[in-house]
DNA sequence: AACATTTTCGCAAACGTTTGCTGTGGATAT
DNA sequence: ATATCCACAGCAAACGTTTGCGAAAATGTT
């Protein structure tokens, strides 16, 4: 069985096509009668309007583009999940691409959004993307991109990011509150603009307020290496254990329940995460919440406020909070 | 600046918008002369195909929707990736939408699949779906359906799940073989099929190859109760832990840590799992892996069979196995 | 040189909508 | 009675493609 169009609903009861399609949308100029007539006959032969044809008539997909590394992370599938639900309560639907990190596959994935022509992107650059030249072809198509989390050096485009510095600077705040002296700071893959902007932000609050702390720092590229360094740092026995991410915890809490080490008795623990993993652990680790799920709703007005016409570009950041765990 | 047309690059080379389509495309038809200047013009005015306009000439959208109660969870996300990651090699586009486990979400969901006249639909139901009809128009029209996960309980349609009867007996196996006396077994909620499943194959197992095991058995809807529930049969001292899925094994090794049991010596810890939350454990717990993944190019390709024009109709499953850790 | 082929391209319809404009009756006002 | 207006509905073009068919130009065959 096919599917049925207006024509169809127009044969069956003898009207036009265009009056079939006013009646539908409740249009004033068709009587009460025949917009009866026609609903009725419309919810019997389920009657579905084809979106693309809409869409190429009124030159209007209600579509947008997102481009993300991975869906399965710890923070992008919240931010995934936010940002497809704001996009159902306003009625526009969504596209999600894996990039894979691969400024390959991460081209193609933006034609694709241009073919479909998404009314709007939202885009986390990869590592090595160094071609920005297709972006700024949206921005002469007017079509407005919602740089998120890992977002380019330039200025005049719309970012949102977690506040990371802000971030770093509160858990440093938490562990200097403690009077806590000697600190193993553990952060991530050092060529990552996230990570130097942490280091920076926590260093400088350390050394601006209580630069008698001792801080051991150290760069970890992933979990496992998190939980080596972890172990070798162990033995100068700092007092605190800073995780810059989610992934970092992970690793560096193997070590730690390796060495049987209990929390907060023997090390304190803090970190800035997404706000899951620190759940995992008795008693739950105290961190600094960078959530996706707030992201994604602030990309969302973000698009919206382009939508509607704003002009200015901006850098926009997430609150950040301190939830308290145990593990401090 | 606005999208280039066909019919702008025909104008101005001065050919008929059919030969530019054709030139575009290797057209035997058209000369190698004509091809390259089409060609250039193209690139060089960043020429796009209007998806919509090709999906409404062509009458096929190479569009799959995918529609799943929640994106950011264990299991589905890696589920989605897989999903996503197979249509972007078979050139396929995907559509994925969140029900939150709300019938009603579904329904309009499924409207929205319709509208966009997707090929082929991915659908996890929700646990109270009982309209089954949406589906069965899906059916009527020939797009096929492959559920996935939380599958209907009717003959005629694709399904793909995780093995969860095969996973449950492994896991009783893996206990029996360890020669474990005592073991307290963790299921989620009763309601649900796969529970279910899951507890009829562990009970079953245990009674037939080593029925002097004793069984505590008990339901946790959620981590938390997990915790809860764990903590209070410990007091019995069993020497094993099974735990029928991820949710339950956090909420179970939260109880695990605050009685600083430590595993295995003091108690053996086995679970159901898609992996990855039994490696943020020291030692990494022993699992029976149900991958999302895996589900999710089981899914595609059942999904390909349907389209080469399969017209069986059978619940698939994964292959499991048990990955060990050191916790058994 | 006349004809047959092949190469190369254009015409026009169709996909399913939306929407500006036109046209028809009938009711109301003058 | 005529003029005016309104309620209701249809015509037709347009969105950007694809594709069957026909036609002209170029080439090949006697």
């Amino acid at each position: 069985m096919n599917n049925t169009t207006l024509k169809n609903i127009s044969q069956l009861l003898d009207l036009s096509i265009s009056t079939v399609s006013r009646a539908l949308k409740n249009h004033p100029d068709i009587s009460e009668k025949t917009k009866r007539r026609v609903m009725e006959l419309a919810t019997t032969m389920d009657y579905e309007p084809n979106a693309n044809a809409i869409n190429l008539r009124t030159n209007n997909t209600r579509l947008f583009g997102l481009i993300v590394p991975s869906i399965s992370n710890f923070f992008y599938d919240t931010f995934i999940s936010s940002v497809e639900e704001e996009c159902r309560k306003n009625n526009y639907s969504l596209m999600i691409l894996q990039s894979g990190d691969d400024p390959v596959i991460e081209a193609t994935s933006l034609k694709l959004c241009r073919q479909n022509r998404v009314t709007g992107l939202f885009a986390c650059i990869s590592s090595h993307t160094n071609e920005l030249e297709p972006y700024i072809k949206f921005k002469e198509l007017k079509i407005p991109v919602i740089f998120f989390d890992k977002v380019p050096d330039i200025k005049d485009c719309n970012k949102v990011c977690v506040a990371d510095a802000a971030a770093a600077r509160m858990a440093a705040d938490a562990i200097i509150d403690k009077k806590k002296k000697k600190v193993l700071a553990l952060f991530g893959s050092e060529r990552l603009l996230i990570t130097r902007k942490r280091l920076a932000a926590f260093k400088e609050t350390i050394s601006a307020k209580a630069p008698s702390i001792t801080v051991l720092i150290d760069f970890a590229s992933n979990a496992t290496d998190a939980a080596t360094l972890t172990s070798k740092y162990l033995e100068q026995k700092p007092d605190t254990l800073f995780c810059m991410s989610d992934e970092i915890l992970t690793g560096a809490m193997k070590a730690i329940q390796k060495n049987h080490l209990s929390f907060p008795d023997e090390i304190s623990i803090i970190a800035i995460s997404n706000g899951f993993i620190p759940t995992l652990y008795y008693p739950e680790i105290t961190y600094v919440e960078t959530s996706g799920n707030k992201l994604g709703k602030l990309a969302f007005s973000s698009m919206m406020a382009c939508l509607e016409g704003s002009t200015i570009t901006q850098e926009l950041t997430t609150e950040t909070i301190l939830v308290e765990g145990g593990s401090l």
